[in-house]
DNA sequence: CACCATGTTCCTTG
DNA sequence: CCAAGGAACATGGT
């Protein structure tokens, strides 16, 4: 699911079922996502700890947290949470079964809050040093044109790589990266440091925009983000009720995964390219350069 | 069987 | 110390 879209969804989504609620019992059934907390760190601290708020920083999840140690005294707690790359993180009746892959799950008496993860790249912790490295806040005015021209300008990575630098601007992943690039007009193998200040000025647009449309395409439907069975298709492949583009029919996405079909405003085929392993998409039509 | 997948961290290498 | 590249992590879908 995982995005700085998707998870700031989410974090709408769970926060009015969250906040005030208490936990009853911790279980931790998956440790790798604990790491470098254990499962008895977070069940000694989170144990009758109640939920005070929800924030998000990049593509993480700040869960705020008091726990009652003791007649008056109160210790606030954060855990961070992380999605990864197939993370889900949902409440829902305790009576239902718990999914094959859940990683960590929290008893609220009424409710539970499931976290599950197949492949276990997602975090549910107490270690707060992951957030130390993370840059500006996209969608905030910390996220400063003259900052992110400096950390273009210093950079040979090609500037689809940059992009998903977490130190450049927090929260932009794979599927971002490639979507900003397109509505910049801005080929993705471009050496971040050639782009003339126009166009870092562009880009920094383009990523403001693309991160509140998919946020606002996200939050208009009803979510369900319990489903079970097939894949979220709320975000990535969306669904019917996704915005109505100009011809996209329903497309949320220009490019991603869009490989030799044509684009929506050019008709050009989309093309797939390999950069650090990972895949680009861009339309050579589109993003002459 | 092969290849691909929304992410981060760790280890090298220069 | 820094920048950059690549492997590793683990499971499922096509």
């Amino acid at each position: 699911m995982p995005e700085l879209p998707e998870v700031e969804v989410l974090a709408r989504h769970l926060r009015p079922g969250l906040v005030g609620q208490t936990i009853h019992q911790v279980h931790a059934l998956r440790s790798r996502v604990l790491r470098p907390s254990t499962a008895r760190d977070l069940s000694d601290l989170l144990t009758g700890a109640r939920f005070l708020s929800l924030e998000r920083r990049g593509k993480f999840l700040l869960f705020q947290l008091t726990a009652c140690s003791g007649p008056g005294k109160s210790d606030q707690i954060i855990v961070l949470g992380h999605l990864g790359m197939t993370g889900r993180i949902y409440l829902r009746s305790p009576e239902l079964p718990l999914p094959r892959h859940t990683a960590v799950h929290l008893d609220l008496g009424a409710s539970r809050m499931v976290y599950e993860d197949p492949r276990g790249f997602g975090r549910f912790t107490l270690d707060l040093k992951s957030l130390e490295s993370l840059g500006p806040e996209p969608l905030t005015d910390e996220f400063t044109l003259v900052r992110f021209q400096a950390d273009l300008e210093s950079s040979r990575q090609p500037i689809k790589v940059k992009l998903l630098d977490q130190s450049l601007v927090a929260g932009v992943g794979n599927i971002y990266a490639s979507e900003s690039l397109f509505r910049a007009g801005i080929r993705p193998i471009r050496a971040a440091r050639d782009l003339s200040h126009a166009e870092a000025a562009r880009l920094h647009q383009s990523i403001r925009d693309t991160l509140q449309e998919a946020i606002d395409s996200g939050s208009s439907p009803e979510l369900d983000f319990a489903t079970q069975g097939g894949r979220d298709s709320l975000f990535y492949y969306g669904s019917a009720s996704a915005t109505q583009g100009a011809g996209r029919g329903g497309e949320r996405l220009w490019v991603y995964d869009r490989a030799d079909k044509p684009c929506f405003r050019c008709n050009a085929p989309i093309r797939r390219i390999v950069q650090s392993a990972r895949s680009s998409y861009f339309c050579p039509k589109c993003q002459k350069r």
